[in-house]
DNA sequence: CCAAGGCCTGAATG
DNA sequence: ACATTCAGGCCTT
């Protein structure tokens, strides 16, 4: 008997999608944008500012996603195994100076640059006693100087930052205009960015831009289709131009369906578990 | 359209 | 202890 309500937050956090969460002894902390959030372990959240969000999709039909994505051995395994992991919608903003950073990065190193980004940048506030930073608004970054944000640790990355902060800042980017456009079109306005390819950008896509086809393609998950779908996956070289992550992203929606960026969620989770990755 | 090299940092390995 | 290698995605050539 499956509870498809029951959402696994350790699971959840440590999945690769979110990076500013930090574990408390009975509950997580994180940043989300201009809000901070504070969630116990069945789930309850309490957040600093009374906006209305829904974090968790839990409106998302769970029940049907996960019989949809369940299309093979390996996916059911994952699905299986850490079925309380969910995919977050997260402030888009955070969601997408994150990736620009975690190109060519690690999970440590993108949450070391991040929270010191925050410092350097974001406002700091007071919420249940503690301290905290928020995430900055794109008018900050873009008005940084590149060597400010160098110093954050971002490396080459730094350009990046700037010059697509100033591209939310001035609109040329505009996140509720993304979320209305379909998959494909929302894609090709984003991949404008700078910093931003094929990988990057159905990250951004997916977990905080309601395109559940996303499927980023990062070397991992590569990996995953390269050792359990040989057959429904052919890939040929090391590797993946443009053109055949295209390819490769039309057979992977075939196969999983239009929730396929949920599939991707599990066999990430499952993978790096499997190699004891570690996580935040 | 594709291939190869450079970018930056920290961890892992010698 | 130190030096080298490697992991990671995008951009330019």
């Amino acid at each position: 008997m499956v509870d498809y309500c029951k959402i696994d937050l350790e699971n959840t956090i440590n999945s690769g999608q979110v990076f500013l969460w930090k574990k408390y002894p009975n509950f997580w902390y994180g940043i989300d944008g201009q809000n901070i959030l504070r969630i116990t372990d069945s789930g309850k959240i309490i957040s600093y500012s009374k906006n209305k969000i829904d974090y968790f999709r839990e409106k998302d039909d769970l029940e049907k996603i996960l019989k949809a994505i369940s299309k093979d051995k390996t996916t059911q395994q994952a699905v299986q195994k850490y079925q309380g992991l969910r995919l977050l919608r997260q402030d888009p903003f955070q969601c997408f100076i994150s990736f620009i950073i975690s190109s060519n990065s690690n999970i440590q190193k993108i949450k070391t640059c991040l929270e010191n980004i925050c410092e350097s940048f974001g406002k700091k506030v007071v919420f249940d006693g503690n301290e905290f930073f928020l995430f900055p608004e794109s008018k900050t970054l873009a008005s940084a100087s590149n060597q400010e944000i160098r110093n954050c640790g971002v490396g080459y990355r730094a350009d990046f930052v700037i010059k697509a902060s100033e591209m939310v800042y001035s609109k040329k980017i505009d996140f509720e205009c993304l979320k209305n456009c379909k998959y494909a079109e929302a894609k090709d306005l984003i991949c404008q960015v700078p910093g931003i390819g094929d990988k990057v950008a159905d990250c951004i896509l997916l977990f905080s831009l309601d395109k559940l086809e996303a499927f980023p393609l990062d070397r991992w998950m590569i990996r995953i289709l390269e050792k359990y779908y040989p057959q429904t996956f052919k890939i040929s070289t090391k590797t993946i131009t443009h053109r055949q992550y295209e390819l490769l992203h039309e057979k992977i929606v075939n196969h999983f369906g239009s929730f396929a960026g949920y599939a991707q969620q599990f066999l990430f989770k499952m993978e790096r578990e499997n190699y004891k990755k570690k996580w935040l």
